[in-house]
DNA sequence: GTTATTTTTGTCAATAAATGTCAAGACAAC
DNA sequence: GTTGTCTTGACATTTATTGACAAAAATAAC
């Protein structure tokens, strides 16, 4: 599962933009790119807001797939990933009706 | 948040042990198990199979607080966190079929 | 309230992990 | 077979985590 680098690289398409066009603007090598979408790198959250800047798009959409990445990088190879979602999800719903 | 660290640290009171009991078969110092505990710092996953171990329990549960922890932390402040949470859900749950 | 013991806190070095760069290679388009 | 893009692997750099130690703070024993 790679679903960030998979939406990075669509928009980067779809904008006619190659690896290091939008390289320079992330002021990244352009191999890092082509690392970052396929998923081989993570980038860096301050990546992901200038992405969501540059293709005009939600920024809380591509931070919720980088996360979502991220925690499934964590999880996919443990048995308790799906025990261990569940824990989490609560925990976090119970902080956030507690604010 | 710090359902790991708060189940150690009973189960070690229900079994009478000091930090440097516990520290010791974990070969650790007894500061870094302090900060386990209180969750300022993370345990290795090594170290979760120890705890089970010496204490006998199951190490599926242990595993999956330890996991929800660090789940969490990485979340803990981010708005997107609760549909970053569904989407890695929906992917585990995929992954799990696919095998 | 002094002493002894345990736990917590802060600091710094060591280690490990993540990110970045470069150069060479693969692949297409022409 | 040349040009342009992307990928790969090796290595360098940066950032984050962990371990060790000393000292402070808290707790308990007397």
């Amino acid at each position: 599962m790679n679903r960030f680098g998979e939406k990075v690289r669509k928009l980067r398409e779809e904008h006619n933009l190659l690896l290091r066009h939008l390289a320079s603007k992330l002021d990244i090598d352009s191999a890092q790119l082509s690392k970052i979408e396929r998923g081989e790198r993570r980038a860096k959250r301050e990546q992901v807001l200038l992405i969501a800047e540059i293709f005009e798009v939600d920024k809380e959409d591509l931070l919720s797939l980088w996360l979502a990445t991220k925690v499934y990088e964590m999880l996919k190879d443990e048995d308790s990933a799906q025990s261990a979602l569940k824990v989490a999800e609560k925990e976090i719903t119970r902080k956030k009706k507690s604010r």
